[in-house]
DNA sequence: GACACAGTTGCAAAGATTCTCAACTGGAAT
DNA sequence: ATTCCAGTTGAGAATCTTTGCAACTGTGTC
């Protein structure tokens, strides 16, 4: 269980596989997400969507980012209390190492840690769904 | 791969180590987590706390709980949409398998894990200060 | 294309969490 | 024991997120 190739993956389909309809407002927030470079949070997620459409609710923009987080298509991380903010998936999944200090985030991945993961449910009865791996650290400074 | 075992720390010492001043709500708080084994969200902690205290405000809860979380002496657990749940760490580090079905609970720890981990971290420039893995999964039907 | 129905939406209201700030307090120094 | 001050608190406002519900709309079926 595992996808290998990094391009700008088809949501829609992935969301028509998952039975999920595929509707004005979701496509035009998918849209922006996959358009996007930054993390928004769903606020500004709200604002650039009524842009397009101004019909749309902050509501249903909430509501799709919980839909996309559960499929896995999107990650949601919440610094310091602040709101959350999403980045989309890339088409491989991947773990995150959060800078204590400044907040950036960095992706890695480890087949072994994943391996590993499956081993440890499978020992305790479970198939794992999907999982979260977030790091927090703090950059080793060789100067001091 | 071990389960840890239930040990009741020292929560006012490690408050202190970390230069955190131990205040009347705040033992008050520690105490509820240290003698409850459910995972009770902020407002149930609120409750038992208002029992013992009444000028106990929910912000002091949700202040304490966050720091706590920091000081890694408890974990947060947020399900499908509703209030952030809380519970003690042990004294020993753990990760969590959550039952997606149930919400269930699983402790575990694995020391290859935490070593791959720590090489990952390293080999990005980082150190851990601490770190989340949470499994979600379904339990494995043999019956069907 | 029209129909039917379950999934989805927008809105408003409720619920959860954080923030602001003046008053208060733990604990270090004296 | 008293003083002092940065850290902490309570209260309520502000912010963020979810929910209930009636109206609406994709999508499968004819």
């Amino acid at each position: 269980m595992k996808h290998t190739f990094n391009q700008k993956p088809d949501y829609e389909k992935e969301l028509r596989n998952a039975g999920v309809r595929i509707t004005r407002p979701r496509r035009i927030i998918l849209d922006i997400l996959t358009s996007t470079e930054d993390h928004p949070d769903a606020m500004k997620i709200f604002h650039r969507a009524i842009e397009i459409d101004d019909s749309i609710s902050l509501s249903t923009v909430y509501r799709t980012m919980n839909l996309l987080e559960e499929m896995g298509a999107i990650h949601r991380h919440a610094f310091n209390g602040g709101p959350s903010r999403f980045e989309q998936a890339h088409g491989e999944h991947h773990d995150h190492l959060i800078d204590v200090d400044t907040g950036a985030v960095i992706e890695f991945k480890s087949d072994k840690i994943e391996k590993l993961q499956e081993e440890i449910a499978k020992s305790l009865g479970y198939d794992i769904i999907h999982h979260r791996l977030e790091l927090y650290g703090r950059k080793i400074d060789r100067s001091s």
